[in-house]
DNA sequence: CGTGTTATTGACCAACATCAAACTTAGTGG
DNA sequence: CCACTAAGTTTGATGTTGGTCAATAACACG
């Protein structure tokens, strides 16, 4: 737990976030914003929520980048997921009352703690937020879909290219990262535990992508030299997103 | 489409569905029983709705076995998950207009379709039920994570063993298949398009787990010969599959 | 400036893919 | 009821993607 300040305003990002992939009345706008939410600091590599416990509230990612994962018996860990601000990663516990997998942050993030009961509330009051909600996790659920074909189908290179469309179509959605590129805050080995790859492999792979001139890196920040090479690449086909026609990138 | 006859109750076997992941009070099992429904026979390897297609209608599946899959541009199939009657496989259409996959018949089957319009109604007048079918739709996204998991970090012997677990337990927790076993109706082609691998090796694994001595296969019935074994073989824990106490396998 | 993390490289290896053919089984029509 | 056919299974030989191990080079941070 960090204590550094921020301006954000945590709840019109959750607006924006879901008007990314749906239409909301002022009326749903106002009552999101009357949400109750603890504002929580949280350091990089640590949990936000552990596999097995019973979250009594979700968490909104305000700043940051957090990802949803699980280690298997043999010490390997699978990334299922990676979250940008205006998501709420845990959204699924309003149901599923025990975590089957955790919820890590990769940098230093801020997230807003919101106790179900508000959500209930929420929910039972406003039909189109519950909509809205459900909506998203099932977009959530099509996100895991097309990760599985491209661990079970694509090749490494297929699939650190979709990857990174993914993540900059999402970025962009909500008004995040730049036109050129985006802040991607990942290890190679974070990258191998997502697609399924050892670590050796993705930064091979890597200088592929940087050689065909696609990509290139300075830091953290990965800018897109080519998206339609990129886009070819990966195989990428925005569609499993279900981004309202309002945003597309 | 075919003309066979059948005397399965199908809204008894979506209400054992749902009651085998959420407990629902009788005046909702009676609002279940009213949902209208057309029954429809579907040949094998049909498809009951396509990719890209925005169905007006869900179905429940009443007897048979499906899947939901994807073809990749280079020719490769992959099946994201299996059903079984009393399951609704796309029941997301009702908040994901665009269909991004598709769902085919593995063998002849039966189904019922349901119209959105009837569904919307239900969700709203019962608070209980929807939150019962975004659970439904919340355990679904489970299961993509577990098969995720599996492709990206599990050997192809744990990932089969893994398979054969789950199929075992949903069939046991509704109330059908049998203590010994069940009916797999997949060919070893189907067999690695859901789990990523090729139909050969699929074929060697098999042997592989028939000569460990923990399944045996008289034509399409998969019998469990050692259920610790097979658990320990697949790393199965179903905790993912997120079911009601009251089911417990 | 150290010190720990991350990126990169090279050598070697294994799991699984591909290709091709033979064998089995289940349907189908005569 | 049998021959014929198509689908599915099994086997063998060979190839490749990507994994493992281990060392070195770059960084980032206190």
């Amino acid at each position: 737990v960090l204590n550094k300040t921020y301006s954000a305003a945590p709840h019109e990002r959750l607006i924006r976030k879901l008007e990314s992939i749906t239409d909301l009345p002022e009326a749903e706008r106002e009552a999101l914003r009357e949400l109750p939410l603890t504002v929580r600091m949280v350091a990089a590599d640590s949990d936000l929520v552990s596999e097995g416990q019973r979250p009594s509230e979700c968490c909104l990612l305000i700043e940051g980048f957090v990802c949803r994962y699980k280690i298997l018996p043999d010490g390997g860990r699978q990334i299922f997921s990676f979250h940008i601000p205006g998501d709420m990663p845990d959204l699924q516990s309003l149901h599923l009352r025990v975590m089957d997998h955790s919820l890590g942050a990769l940098v230093p993030s801020q997230v807003g703690m919101i106790p179900h009961s508000a959500l209930y509330r929420l929910t039972e009051r406003f039909p189109k937020i519950a909509a809205a909600m459900w909506r998203d996790t099932l977009i959530d659920a099509a996100i895991f879909r097309e990760w599985l074909a491209g661990v079970g189908r694509r090749s490494a290179k297929q699939r650190i290219a979709h990857l990174f469309c993914e993540l900059y179509v999402r970025f962009r959605s909500v008004g995040l990262g730049e036109a050129r590129g985006f802040e991607l805050a990942l290890t190679q080995a974070e990258m191998g535990d997502a697609l399924g790859l050892s670590t050796v492999h993705v930064n091979r792979v890597l200088q592929d992508l940087r050689a065909d001139k696609v990509i290139s890196t300075r830091g953290r920040f990965l800018q897109v030299d080519d998206w339609p090479g990129l886009v070819a690449a990966g195989d990428f086909d925005p569609t499993y997103l279900h981004l309202d026609p309002k945003v597309a990138i």
